[in-house]
DNA sequence: ATGCACTCCTGAACGC
DNA sequence: TGCGTTCAGGAGTGCA
């Protein structure tokens, strides 16, 4: 499920629940998900103060008064619920608050992850240290043109690579592509300046529009109580093979290393 | 360095 | 109804 707007849309619910409140209860239900979950991950959080809940690209970041931040990833099935009863058979790892509030971390496919490490060396985590500049609030006009300039790869692949830009997944690359008018398989290196300034401010617009539906509800995605996002009713061509573009026009997909892509060949060249 | 295929896991949707 | 096949929003790993 989930890209940037939607773990933005449940870091923005949790913070309320969590920030300045004390874990009264952390559980894990199975030893690993993705990875190994961190040894003692109950007893170093249960006790803990939250200080902040925020994101970086993808990850939820939890930080505590002990000097650790709980990263999260939800994978691609992964779903955090407020206040669900946590005894399902995708329930794996269960927040308590002193208020009574709970937290219920769920993942079919156990693609995600959480892990436990210190606040003040947060950027050294193996899977922080490498991620690229945030879509949102800079300009990445300059920043596009520099990570595409002599490459060969297919623009979306590099929309798709964290190291560039960090956040950005297969729906937004698309619809992204769709707003800028290049066609997601136009080799990087040899897109225009035009062509980069519209991918450049068709991202970070693509992204508000979705954090400010609440994200898109695909399979998994519900905002932590459990309102649906709506962004998916907004989409241009994401998984709409067949049916008209906003335009009017016949969406097409085609397949880039394996990954469906989604495009309007008479809006995007 | 770069590009790409494969892999983890489960569930939903579709075709027969 | 039931079974098999295909596909899914991520991303690390290992190969050419």
């Amino acid at each position: 499920m989930p890209e940037l707007p939607e773990v933005e849309t449940v870091v923005r619910a949790l913070r309320p629940v969590l920030e300045g409140r004390r874990l009264a209860r952390v559980v894990a239900r199975r030893p690993d998900l993705r990875w190994p979950l961190p040894q003692g991950l109950g007893q170093r959080l249960t006790g803990a103060t939250v200080l902040g809940v925020a994101r970086r690209a993808k990850y939820g970041l939890i930080a505590t008064d002990r000097g650790e931040t709980l990263l999260f990833h939800l994978g691609m099935s992964g779903r955090l619920r407020l206040d669900a009863p946590g005894d399902g058979a995708h329930d794996h790892v269960l927040f308590e608050t002193g208020e009574g509030r709970r937290i219920v971390f769920t993942d079919p496919r156990r693609f995600g992850m959480l892990d436990l490490w210190p606040s003040d060396r947060l950027g050294e985590h193996r899977l922080l240290a490498a991620l690229g500049a945030e879509p949102l609030g800079a300009d990445l006009r300059p920043l596009l043109a520099r990570a595409f300039a002599g490459r060969v790869a297919p623009v979306k692949a590099l929309l798709l690579d964290q190291r560039i830009l960090a956040g950005v997944g297969n729906i937004y690359a698309c619809e992204a592509l769709w707003r800028a008018r290049v066609r997601p398989d136009r080799l990087a290196g040899a897109l225009k300046p035009a062509e980069i300034a519209r991918l450049a401010a068709a991202i970070p617009a693509v992204l508000d529009a979705a954090i400010a539906a609440g994200g898109s509800s695909l399979r998994d995605h519900v905002q932590p109580d459990g309102t649906l996002g709506m962004f998916q009713h907004s989409w241009a061509v994401y998984g709409r093979q067949g049916e008209a573009c906003p335009k009017g026009h016949p969406v097409e997909r085609l397949i880039q290393s394996g990954r469906s892509s989604f495009l309007c060949p008479r809006c995007q060249r």
